[in-house]
DNA sequence: TATATTACTGACTGATTGGTCAGTTACGCC
DNA sequence: GGCGTAACTGACCAATCAGTCAGTAATATA
């Protein structure tokens, strides 16, 4: 045997490399954004030369666009797939929704690419575009489908569902954006869990369909009020953790 | 006399040169970002050279600050103005202080500010500090305060003020955020006005004290539903324009 | 007009870093 | 064992740009 494995300077690792750049990548990027990150910081953490970086991505730029690639798309196309599946009121299913973004996305280290490709889509129109496209576009599609099968079956009111979608998606986009800016800033740790209970307990009851005292009694199933604990309570819960 | 007008190459103006400056970079900053954006540009931009600048702003830093410094506070500062000022019920309140967001530093040129300090604030940890306490901070006990208002009159439902608050404001960050990063790849323009009037419908509604089967009839005056035309008319008026 | 003051200029420097490439070394194959 | 291939290294190059400063010219003052 020509080295022990203490020996060897390196070791020749052709599949694993692109994926532990990528990864690397995306630790720094969020962490420092794009332009302050240096490449041979981004080597260094994949434990490699910024040589062989440039073996595998042939710019900065397109490592910035294996990350948020690689990242963010399997993340909507398993939104898509909850979409279709459900079964039940709308009002349910955007819960269900945002509760699977916080899964998959907020509550992992792919929250931090939203505040990523905010700060940077100035400087890279192109990318900014991939990400609308490919990302954006898709989950306005799927949360306006929601809002508008709660119109069709009169579980909303007949509000306009492009604006309510992105009044659906804004604490969102608050929140992951929150942690990677002011995050430090903030004294107070807020609960994610509870904020977006809050979110979704207000915007549902502001989206449902008018409590008039003629309609009160034929409410229907899917009607958010009644199904969960006492309103108050409800909305309340998020008073209680810390 | 030794120079025209034109012979001169150019002019004393110490007291014009950093409002100059702060104008250019606010432009330039917005437009660019923090680190993309040269100095020299920003000189060139107020009329000046770069040693020029370097004569009233010690560091490229430093010059930030001032942007910030300058934009932001007295808007702030105005807002709380209003907050003292106003007589009348909480969701009133609020919904003036959106409306003054929004002609005060959402259509303006200070827009551009809030997406600045997300994308930097990383970098510039100690400005993020600043930004947080002297604008961000203060917002917050606004709208919290108004929140608690109504929660105290009973217009509003006993929520957590400190969540509920965050989402008043998450669609306004959303709104100045996306102009300047995805706004260019959306096709579809939408009206602000009506985003943020259809904002402030749904979230009254949500936060409005229970419309219970009991409580029809003992609604007090400031409760939302009432005193504004049909809520579906209200909620959908953002429909027609286009 | 002459002189002093200082706002202003712009070429320069030093540090940083994206990107290159000639050389080195692991490892598959005979 | 030894040979060929290609994965990998790291010193190097070139471009960029924040920040400097010796010099220039506008203006105040006398």
């Amino acid at each position: 045997m020509a080295h022990s494995r203490q020996d060897r300077r390196w070791a020749r690792r052709k599949e694993a490399r692109p994926a532990e750049l990528i990864s690397a990548a995306l630790d720094l990027f969020v962490e420092r954004g794009f332009a302050a990150t240096r490449l041979e910081d981004v080597a260094a953490r994949a434990g490699v030369s910024k040589g062989t970086l440039y073996l595998y991505f042939p710019s900065k730029e397109d490592l910035f666009k294996a990350v948020v690639r690689g990242g963010i798309v399997p993340a909507i196309e398993r939104a898509e797939k909850q979409f279709e599946v459900h079964r039940g009121g709308a009002g349910e299913l955007i819960r269900q929704l945002v509760k699977g973004w916080w899964t998959s996305v907020g509550n992992t280290r792919l929250g931090g690419i939203p505040k990523l490709m905010i700060s940077e889509s100035g400087n890279f129109p192109e990318l900014a575009q991939f990400y609308h496209d490919e990302v954006i576009s898709r989950g306005h599609r799927l949360v306006a489908a929601a809002v508008q099968r709660g119109i069709d079956t009169g579980e909303f009111q007949p509000v306009d569902v492009n604006y309510a979608m992105r009044l659906v998606i804004a604490p969102l986009w608050l929140l992951t954006v929150w942690r990677f800016s002011f995050g430090q800033c903030d004294r107070q740790q807020l609960d994610p869990v509870a904020y977006l209970d809050l979110h979704v307990d207000l915007i549902l009851r502001g989206l449902g369909a008018a409590a008039e005292p003629a309609m009160v009694g034929e409410q229907r199933p899917g009607l958010r009020s009644a199904p969960r604990p006492t309103a108050g309570t409800t909305i309340n819960s998020a008073a209680g953790r810390k």
